[in-house]
DNA sequence: GCCGTTTTCGGCCCGACTGTTTTCAGTCG
């Protein structure tokens, strides 16, 4: 798809003019880029349907950069692009992740002392060079030293489980210092993202000094990145940075809403704000020198005229309006989901837990129903995929269950393989007797993309299938997904009456977000924690997350539905 | 370069901290 090769562009442009010193066009290319990105349909088809003014439609694109989007369709490439590239051949992503540079220190770098990279950055440091320049010193020349050890550990974000753990302990370690009225995690973390970069702690308090005293000293192998009075940053000696901020209590709502962000979400409603005669900061809403608001997140939206908005969906892609109509959708609870349509067992070779353990877990979630999808089929060996022999036999042994177990119902299903060339890797004459079949990609992963989108849809032909689990295949920070045309997969689907899934695993999140979003009102959704052991069951909440991210209500997800009408859905 | 329930021209998000300054630009969130 050439939407993220477009947005991407424009993004490098917005980068190079403000290294420029160019005033405001950068906001236009990155809000054009944004816009561009989170667009569901392919942007060549856009414009082969409706020219230059249906480009023009797409938010943030005007005449100029409409002309610049055909070019790339029609010609490959963006000639202004390729000569700004050209005149600026510095990468700016490696020079910012260091932190203190930004573009305009980048700029004089490169014009005084030829840094493009990190690599000449490191050297311009260690001879000494940048303290000479002016505007630097000594101290910048041993910042950009520190940050370049930084920079080159690679630390990048960490997976939303990883920063829950390390939330509730930060959460819990804060709790003790008595200082702190009310303590609450915000960032990207409370937005629900898949990964997340630093924590963004936020105290009540009536005594900032004490917060602060306590918090520098909680971690003694931590390095200290800037201290305030009311803020300071710290850098765990595990690489995350932890930011913390102290408020009072009428500016604590207005405070929380402003440091959960998205940045994008922030801006739209201080612009909204300027709209209506007001001014929105972290420290409230203020209407000339009258503050209106600020005491809850709630009452901020409110005075603004809309619904308060959960923060999975605060990334100003069509929510701020939503809540300015009241139209927001009910996005769906954890406690709607009535089962998991995902789990393994001690039957496959990679999991641990018996049936029946597995059952009392999911009797303790409240579930009314729990797939067994245990890997079946002989092409994934290292986990001994079931045959239709051992198949036969679990499924005796869930029917023997079933007659014992009060409350829970456990189905009857497997994952089995996508082959490589779109074959099911289990015969029809067991499949057909499944309740629920799941089946996935475990192998070829780098086939070109239209043969992984026809050796999906291939899948969803099989008229046994009946979900497809983790449909991307993408292993965060380590795999990425597989290359499909996703709206060829999603009219398929909905041909084929083929169900997408939401795959629980923080290391997967499978679909994201993004995908949820397109898929959802067109093919019904299943959550699927995908455990490998019992207590694995609770990562259901990570994919209800990001399924809330995706604007879905209980409407668009299967499990959400009765167990005598997923019966009825799924013919078992 | 984009955009318009006060504008087709004149705006474009806000505040704190840092390091370098001798009153402020750049960076960050």
């Amino acid at each position: 798809m050439a939407n993220r090769e477009i947005a991407r562009i424009f993004l490098e442009m917005a980068d190079m003019l403000e290294l420029q010193g160019v005033q405001f066009k950068p906001r236009a290319y990155r809000n054009a880029a944004l816009s561009i990105e989170s667009l569901s349909e392919d942007i060549s088809s856009i414009y082969s349907k409706g020219g230059l003014a249906a480009l023009r439609e797409i938010p943030g694109v005007g005449e100029s950069l409409a002309k610049k989007i055909e070019e790339f369709i029609r010609t490959g490439e963006v000639k202004s692009y390729l000569k700004m590239k050209k005149e600026f051949p510095v990468d700016l992503e490696a020079l910012g992740a260091v932190g203190g540079i930004g573009p305009k220190k980048a700029m004089r770098l490169y014009r005084e002392l030829g840094v493009m990279d990190l690599g000449t950055l490191e050297k311009a440091a260690k001879d000494g060079k940048i303290r000479k320049l002016s505007g630097f010193g000594e101290k910048s020349e041993q910042k950009i030293l520190s940050g370049l050890g930084f920079a080159k550990s690679g630390i990048g974000r960490m997976p939303l489980a990883e920063a829950g753990a390390l939330a509730s302990e930060l959460v819990h370690m804060l709790e003790k210092c008595g200082a702190a009225e009310k303590i609450e995690v915000a960032g990207s973390y409370r937005r629900g993202k898949e990964t997340v970069g630093d924590l963004d702690i936020l105290v009540l308090s009536s005594n900032p000094e004490g917060v602060m005293k306590h918090f520098l000293s909680m971690y003694p192998g931590s390095s200290t990145i800037m201290k305030g009075g009311k803020r300071s940053s710290i850098r765990l000696s595990s690489g995350i940075q932890v930011d913390l901020r102290v408020f009072s209590a009428d500016e604590f709502g207005s405070a929380l809403m402003y440091f959960t962000g998205s940045k994008e979400h922030n801006v739209g409603m201080r612009k909204l704000a300027i709209s209506k005669g007001m001014k929105l900061s972290e420290y409230g809403l203020f209407s000339g020198k009258k503050k209106v608001a600020g005491r809850t997140e709630g009452e901020v939206y409110k005075k603004l005229g809309m619904d308060w908005i959960p923060p999975e969906l605060r990334e100003n892609s069509g929510e701020i309006e939503a809540a300015g109509k009241h139209s927001l959708p009910k996005l769906v609870l954890h406690n709607e989901v009535r089962g998991d349509l995902h789990c393994h067992s001690e039957w496959s070779g990679d999991a641990s837990g018996s049936l029946e353990g597995l059952a009392k877990m999911a009797q303790s979630l409240n579930y009314e129903y729990l797939l067994i999808s245990d890997h079946g089929g002989p092409e994934v060996r290292i986990v001994n995929g079931l045959d239709e022999k051992k198949l036969r036999k679990q499924m005796a042994e869930i029917d023997r269950l079933n007659r014992k177990l009060e409350g829970i119902t456990l189905l009857r299903g497997v994952e089995t393989n996508i082959l490589k060339d779109g074959r099911i890797d289990l015969p029809d004459s067991i499949l057909r007797d499944l309740d629920i079949v799941l089946a996935s990609i475990h192998s070829n992963f780098s086939q070109p993309p239209q043969t992984i989108t026809k050796r999906i849809i291939s899948a969803m032909e099989n008229e046994h299938v009946d979900i497809i689990a983790h449909p991307t295949g993408r292993l965060i920070g380590s795999r990425p997904p597989l290359q499909m045309d996703f709206g060829e997969v999603l009219d398929a689907a909905k041909r084929t009456g083929t169900s997408l899934e939401i795959n629980c695993q923080p290391g997967r999140m499978d679909l994201d977000s993004q995908h949820i979003f397109s898929a959802k009102g067109k093919v019904p959704l299943s959550l699927g924690s995908d455990s490998h052991s019992p207590s694995q069951l609770h990562l259901m909440k990570f994919g209800v997350l990001n399924a809330r991210r995706g604007w879905c209500t209980k409407k668009d997800i299967l499990n959400c539905l009765p167990l005598k009408d997923l019966r009825k859905k799924f013919g078992f």
